[in-house]
RNA sequence: UCCGGUGUAGCUCAACCGGCAGAGCGGGUGGCUGUUAACCACUAGGUUGUAGGUUCGAGUCCUACCACCGGAGCCA
């Protein structure tokens, strides 16, 4: 009885007979030989078929077998310059278990929509699979970073009464009598968490409303939030940076092979070091009107903003003190300079924007009442929210990276419908 | 929501000035003992996004609508 394997660990069983499961991934023939591509979800491998080796009727049906096809195999691992991967299987029976219809992907171009109709079996194909496997380690390495500081996972809710920037870019859903909104970030259930633990952080999907149509945007899009108490600005920009560094190390380390698959060059990311470069938000206003950018002194930055300014810089570089008024309530102005705020943005090299917004916290319980009575905002479902500055407040800061344009940076993709498996966007719930 | 673009075979695309709707891939059949998106031969496959209009004649021109792509604003 030959021992169950899977693709990925064949290199181990050199010379000894093995059974993988999966599906047929592509199939090219030679008259009474024929060669089958093999891929179980761990990797890929030839399996080669002489028709003297196995009966009649498994060689025609093999000769006829379609693409995604499932079966198993059974067969020596043989070492092999000539297959792709260094090492193939010389199969000696083969069982199939269902015989695919025509599959609609094909080794050729395909157009975006096609695709992405097509999302949930487009996953099988080697660069979805590589990118999400590469996600997959920037969110352990997001956790495993948190974790090994000490931090405490603490989940936000998903469904919340009142937003915490303004209504209009919020999903509406009915909560038995009342309206209930999706949270498009867990930071204000952060805030009474940190008092409560320290430093936490929360890692979940949030959801914005926004009718953008960007290679940049989702409706529906995870985060990982942490927020720490005694904490001031210049320390959660280490913390970012720390961030980071851990993420970018750990993929470097453990998925070389599928940069490999995506054709992504990762000497950009080789050269990311810290300390990253922090400006302030008139440094940045200079770099742009250097650039001879239309970008006018006093207004947020837009897209083609943090492109300039980021394509500037090997590493992600960090822009502070934004205007109080382009950013939100919950941000602590500076002291120093009260019409600015005590924020950071962190863009992503090679162009790539904001991939983390954050800062200090306002502490204040008067002052905090007045900013949002500015922004005209709801008092009453900010009560709970405003406690934190009534029982021993204490100076605290937090950020949000976005992980899908973290992924998309990384894998160097142009749009975040890839980093995601199945994207949500203003056209798109389908499938 | 605004600006620009594209809708032709299962997929990716051709079709000149308005004049017989085509190719590659994929599918099917057959051939080939080392293929890597194999190769060779044969073969099936169409309401040209939808509705209307102009014309002897519309894939092509006009109008509206729909879908998608790229960008802007907003943001992670």
């Amino acid at each position: 009885m030959a021992a169950k394997a899977f693709i990925s660990e064949l290199k181990n069983y050199i010379g000894q007979e093995v059974t993988i499961s999966g599906w047929l991934y592509n199939k090219t023939g030679k008259g009474k030989l024929l060669f089958l591509m093999v891929r179980d979800g761990s990797g890929i491998v030839q399996a080669v078929l002489f028709k003297n080796d196995v009966s009649e009727e498994v060689f025609e049906k093999c000769q006829h077998l379609t693409m995604e096809s499932s079966l198993h195999i059974t067969g020596l691992v043989a070492e092999d310059k000539r297959a792709k991967g260094g090492c193939e299987i010389q199969a000696k029976a083969i069982q199939i278990v269902h015989i695919a219809d025509e599959y609609p992907i094909t080794p050729k171009e395909h157009g975006t929509d096609f695709l992405m109709d097509n999302r949930h079996l487009w996953l099988r194909s080697s660069k979805q699979h590589a990118i999400l496997k590469i996600r997959h380690e920037i969110i352990k390495a997001c956790r495993d970073y948190f974790d090994g500081l000490n931090f405490t996972l603490l989940d936000a809710p998903i469904f919340t009464p009142a937003a915490c920037e303004g209504t209009t870019n919020l999903f509406e859903v009915n909560y038995f009598d009342e309206k209930a909104y999706l949270t498009q970030s867990g930071q204000l259930y952060m805030e009474p968490g940190a008092m409560a633990f320290g430093k936490v952080y929360c890692f979940g999907p949030t959801f914005r409303a926004e009718k953008s149509k960007t290679r940049r945007h989702l409706t529906e899009f995870w985060m990982v939030e942490p927020e720490v108490a005694f904490c001031d600005l210049n320390q959660d920009m280490d913390l970012a940076e720390g961030l980071i560094m851990f993420i970018l190390n750990r993929v470097l380390e453990n998925r070389r092979d599928e940069f490999q698959i995506i054709e992504r060059d990762i000497t950009p990311l080789e050269k990311v070091k810290k300390p990253f470069p922090r400006i302030d938000y008139d440094e940045a206003a200079k770099i742009l009107k250097e650039a001879g950018s239309e970008f006018v002194y006093g207004d947020d930055l837009g897209g083609g903003d943090e492109t300039i300014i980021s394509e500037k810089y090997d590493s992600p570089v960090m822009v502070t003190h934004y205007p109080a008024n382009v950013k939100a309530f919950y941000m602590k102005n500076d002291p120093q300079r009260p019409d600015r705020v005590l924020c950071v943005d962190m863009l992503a090299p090679e162009g790539y924007g904001e991939i983390i917004g954050g800062g200090q916290r306002e502490d204040d319980y008067e002052t905090l009442v007045k900013k949002i009575e500015y922004h005209k905002l709801p008092m009453d479902a900010f009560k709970w929210y405003l406690d934190v500055r009534k029982y021993g407040s204490v100076p605290h800061a937090g950020f949000g990276m976005g992980i899908e344009r973290t992924v998309a940076w990384i894998c160097g993709r142009s749009h975040v419908r890839e980093t995601i498996p199945y994207p949500r966007m203003l056209y798109r719930l389908y499938p």
